[in-house]
DNA sequence: AGTGACTAAATGCATATGCATGGAATAGTC
DNA sequence: GACTATTCCATGCATATGCATTTAGTCACT
């Protein structure tokens, strides 16, 4: 295996995280201007929402937002605090819980889209066509396995997207 | 303006923030196992030791790794906490001081690189083509503006990257 | 020369994250 | 049934980050 990257695999790199950078940081500048919490708490609450019965396994959640179970942990710890989700006791396995997300909860996570979904057209979608985002797209599943990840491209058609 | 993205849009920007946040997280895993600092020590060697006189002001650090102040000013502290920079007061401008890197951080960033590149190659460079990552690089440009960015495909050509 | 606006950089305080650890429980094997 | 490895989740401690504030200095204008 060749031990030194192409320039141009570097360049791609290089730009990959300088642009995802600078995209994310005017996001989260926009739902912050909107007076919303961080991103994160949205990604929660959609995959919250998006289960059949509001609810879920920790570590579920963890797998679906590809974080560390210590954050995990705590982002719940976050959720709850604020009313947004309960913790619940899973009979199945004692070791382990369920979080339910509450009304207010789903409240949150549909404001958030509008705002969400406003900076994504703004900082995403003005700059991209449809033709050049599906480009991107295919790109970028070569850089990481798509097919375990969450089907972002059904969930999309929902009109509410997965991260 | 159009308020709600595309499908596309969306999609594509969700795929960008999950890989770039799986590759990034494979490449700190790999210089973290080689037992070096984080990525943006990397970072900020690397365009201390392409300045010309081996030293700049932090503010011009700040503008070319895309931080915020406090953390340029942190980051400094650390780089010469270890030795691997020092600050010297700048003559011109009384408030502020150049950061010069020592021999320490040329030797630290060049041993980085050697860690750094084989994971560029190893998440990045056996997944895409050349002609590929050039669409990528083409494709993300039109998502940031790159006319003001730090020339990376001219740096790259050097055989070693800015971010 | 004086002044107001702006800049460069550090830092206090609060919060978030990284990591390893620990406790309780489960699953598989013998 | 006993035992072991693994899993689920929370958390202590240390470090990093976010933010606003502060201080010292610069610059353009009058």
């Amino acid at each position: 295996m060749k031990r030194k990257p192409s320039t141009e695999a570097t360049a791609a790199w290089i730009r990959l995280m300088r642009v995802q950078s600078r995209v994310l940081d005017a996001v989260e500048q926009d739902l912050k201007k909107a007076g919303f919490p961080p991103l994160a708490w949205y990604d929660a609450l959609l995959e919250l929402s998006r289960s059949p019965t509001g609810e879920m396994r920790p570590v579920e959640l963890e797998k679906q937002m590809l974080i560390p179970q210590y954050s995990t942990s705590r982002l719940i710890d976050r959720l709850v605090d604020e009313g947004l989700a309960v913790r619940r006791e899973c009979k199945m396995d004692k070791r382990g819980q369920f979080v339910e997300i509450t009304e207010a909860g789903r409240e949150l996570q549909k404001k958030m889209w509008g705002a969400y979904s406003a900076a994504i057209e703004k900082h995403v979608g003005s700059k991209l066509s449809d033709a050049d985002a599906l480009k991107l797209c295919g790109l970028l599943d070569r850089l990481g396995c798509s097919c375990g990840d969450v089907k972002a491209p059904a969930i999309v058609k929902e009109g509410i997207p997965s991260r």
